[in-house]
Order: C-alpha cells, then structure tokens, then sequence
RNA sequence: GACCCCAUCGUCUAGCCUGGUCUAGGACAAGAGCUUUUCAAGCUCUCGACACGGGUUCAAAUCCCGUUGGGGUCACCA
C-alpha cells in the first residue's frame, strides 16, 4: 500500500512551492491508489501559530486535496524522546551539555558512504564523514527536524517520501537515522525547485507566494493547479490543459523533470482564461458576489442574480483572473462612470450631438429591446449618415461604459438597458 | 568555500533511458496581420533553443569525460 505524506510547518502560509509539493505527493497517491496523510510540523512553538495551520489546511482543500489522515508533531513529542533514549542507551547518542546545564542527545555520525536512489534523479551518493554529528533533541526538550521526520515517517508507514530539491542533502542525514534505529527505508523523489522571474528561489519580491494570494487575485484553483503541473510534468502529447484528474491516469513519477521551472504569471493567467471561458457562470457568480458587494456595486441579500450571470456570460471568455471582471465591468454597477481621460480626448473631443441624438431616437422608437433590433436600428443609422460604422462605435462604447475596451457594443447596451444606454449618450448632447 | 543537484527557444516543455525518422515539435510571451466594432477574446503568420570543449560511433540534442553557468544545502529552523 503506497502512503505519502504532505508536512508542512504552520510557520507561515502554504505557499506555491508547498501546494506543487502537495499536488505531486497527491498525484502519485492517487495514481497509485495509495493514501495521503497530512503531517503538520509544529515543532518550533515560538514560529508555529495556529492560524497558520487553518490557512494550510483551508489552501489544501481550496486546491483539493483531501487527505486520508492527519497528524500534528506537537503531540507526538514522547515518541521522540523515547526513540532518543533508545539511541542512547545503544551507544549510537550522546549527551551534550551546555553551560547552563541543559542537556540535548546528539546522534553519532559513522563514517560511510550513503547512496540515495531517487525515484526522479537516480542515483546520489554522500560520504557521512562530510557531515557533522546531528542533534536529536534540543536543550530545550524537542526534537530536530531532521530526527522527528524520519520516526514520523518510519511510523506512519510512509513508502515514498516525495518532496522539494531542497531536501535532497537532508536525505542522507535521515537515511543514517533510519538505519541506526532499524527502520526500514522509504523510496525519495525530490522535486525540482520553483524559481522566480529573478533566477532565485520564489519569494514575494519576485510576485505572490501564498496559494491564497492567487485565490483572493481570482485565479481557480484547476487553472493554479495546471499550470503548477506544467511547471515539471508534461502530458506528452502537446496538451496543456489537463485537469489533475485526467492527470492522475496519466502521471509517472519517473516523468517527472529534473530542472527547475520558473514561475511565469503570463502562462498562468492564460490557462486561467482557458478555464474561466468554460466555467459554470453560476460558480463564477457566487464567487464574484462577495468582491461586487466589498465595492459596493450590489447588496448580496437583494440583488438580480439572472443579470449578474447574463454579465458573467459576457465577460468569462476575455478575463485572465476573475476579479478583473469588478473592475471591467464597473459601469454595469457605477451610476458615476470612471472615464478613461485619453480615451475620452480620442473619441468624444468632436461634437457628436446630431449623431447620439439620433441614435438615442431610434433605440427610444424600438419596441422589442434586443440585441438584434439595437444592431440594425445602428447599421441603419451608420448608413442615413453616410459614415463608417467604427466611427460612431468607439465613441459610444466610450460613452457607455468609460473604456476603450470590453464585450460587443451591441451586447452592452443590450445589457445597460434602454433607459441608463439614453442617459449616458445624452449626457454629450448638447 | 565544501558537498550535492541541474543544463533544449525569453519562459514552460516534447525528444534523451532504447543514438539515425530532429534542416529539433508544441504552448506562453513578443512582433505582424485578419476579424463589415474595441481587445485583454478568436484565427493566421513571424521571430526564437540543443551552454562550451573533448571523446565514443558510420552517425550524438540523445552515451562518456571535462569546463562553464545556474541552483540547493551546509542551524539545538523546518
């Protein structure tokens, strides 16, 4: 039975180095039918908070990634101790003491040659001499990381240990571990770091590090996690968009590359549009509520949901993060438009009186108020006037909305309704 | 510095294991154009890479060695 496990420290958010080590460690369990257990690593008491944790989790389940079993290493601190005392009395340990009197278990490193054979990497090989003998438990009573990982992990029947690059010169510390406390060893496959735009590790001068700063930026999780799947797997046949489901029947661990990716938000955002343009308006819809209420452009308990989907609808395919749409289509909420200024110079610095007159009497004169009656009364106009139908358009889209850009015209003052499409074009009457 | 890992377009990658089908394929980005209406959507096209040097071989992006470059780790932090 193949066990993984995710162990995060609740020292900060889960960020997106810890949400790809997850996604792997969830993949391979699933395609293996395997479980995945969650180990929270809550050693550090001053560094550790608790809302760390309910952030972990939650960014966990907004990836989703349920997990079979969780364990918290704060509460397994007598395992520690006991397996330090076993060491310690086979001679493999030692007492160290510092000045003040404190003691802390130190663990005697034999010199030997330690070979590694990584699932993605292959064969790596150490020689212990390099390495200086490790702490087990601190003075202060807890255990190092390096020693609670390998009890926890021999305990809780992990079979493959899959995590970040960074680990790798941790692995032959532990392996030293396993083999003096007679456990048996794990399989490892270290993953390639995530780096950012500057070549260097992520980090929140290069961009947003949190998974739950790309959920609040309106990004869905099956796009995060595509693109997250991109960054060192591939499907093989030129896909790129795969769900982690369909990844699942597809996923080796052995194809899994061997080179560090960088993080690129334009990729991202793309695959977010591809998945915003196929999503469920409802979904996006419940999810944009709480973002239109914050501005103030609705009141979630009394509003017209049917007219905020017809919106959603409007805008989905042409969003490259969900939350652009509070701001793309603000006219649809603002009574005051936001007027883009240069936009404004460009396509309303003429007088186009007689122009918006006319076209406000045509659509005042239409009976059945749709988007094909708007479009020919407009066409009809554009040639009574003898002019090119781009001429009367950009600056009525301007009028209408403040912007230079957005969804079919047609469609926006379908949308506006009769009345408030009058009122905006009448404000440039003169 | 020591140890370890890595090396295909600007970025993510396919190909590498099992050398020839690779004048190296796809995607993002960028540039150009099309779309009797914008673009941030769609379509078309263009630009653009096997780090370098040695070997092995009839043949190397693919195998071996070295160099260079990048990254990671060297805590009583995890």
């Amino acid at each position: 039975m193949v066990r993984v496990r995710f162990a995060p420290s609740p020292t900060g958010n889960l960020h997106i180095g810890g949400g790809r080590t997850a996604l792997f460690n969830w993949l391979f369990s699933q395609s293996q039918g395997g479980k995945f257990v969650l180990r929270i690593e809550d050693t550090d008491k001053e560094r550790s908070k608790k809302e760390f944790v309910d952030e972990i989790l939650y960014s966990l389940q907004w990836l989703g990634f349920n997990w079979d079993e969780i364990y918290y290493q704060s509460q397994r601190f007598d395992q520690y101790r006991m397996y330090a005392d076993k060491l310690l009395k086979s001679g493999l340990a030692y007492i160290e003491r510092s000045p003040e009197g404190k003691e802390a278990i130190i663990y005697k490193v034999p010199a030997q040659k330690i070979q590694v054979n990584d699932l993605i990497r292959g064969k790596i090989e150490f020689e212990s001499s390099l390495i200086k003998d490790q702490v087990l438990i601190k003075s202060d009573g807890t255990p190092t990381y390096n020693f609670a990982c390998v009890i926890d992990d021999a305990q809780m029947n992990i079979t493959h240990i899959i995590r970040g690059d960074d680990h790798i010169s941790n692995t032959p510390k532990q392996i030293l571990l396993y083999q003096a406390l007679g456990f048996d060893l794990p399989l490892f496959a270290h993953l390639p770091l995530i780096m950012g735009v500057d070549g260097g590790r992520l980090s929140k001068r290069t961009g947003a590090t949190a998974i739950s700063d790309y959920r609040k930026m309106g990004y869905l999780s099956e796009a995060l996690l595509n693109y997250l799947l991109l960054l060192s797997w591939a499907p093989g046949d030129n896909r790129e968009i795969i769900t982690v489901n369909e990844a699942v029947k597809l996923f080796d661990i052995k194809n899994v590359n061997k080179t560090s990716a960088t993080f690129d938000i334009k990729k991202l955002d793309w695959i977010n549009n591809q998945y915003l343009k196929n999503a469920d308006p409802e979904k996006l819809a419940d999810q944009l509520v709480p973002l239109l209420e914050a501005k103030g452009y609705i009141n979630k308990d009394n509003f017209d949901r049917k007219y905020l989907l017809d919106l959603v609808k409007l805008f989905q395919a042409r969003l490259p993060r969900l939350n652009d749409f509070v701001d793309w289509a603000d006219f649809f909420f603002l009574e005051e438009l936001l007027m883009d200024e240069t936009a404004v110079k460009k396509y309303l610095g003429q007088d186009l009186s007689k122009e918006f007159g006319l076209f406000v009497q045509r659509l005042d004169n239409l009976v059945d108020y749709s988007v094909i009656n708007i479009e020919s009364s407009f066409r009809e106009l554009v040639v009574e006037l003898g002019i090119e139908a781009k001429k009367l358009i950009h600056p009525i889209r301007v009028a209408l909305t403040g912007k230079t850009i957005g969804p079919g015209l047609f469609e926006l003052i379908y949308y506006l309704g009769k009345e408030r499409s009058k009122r905006r074009l009448l404000k440039w009457v003169k």
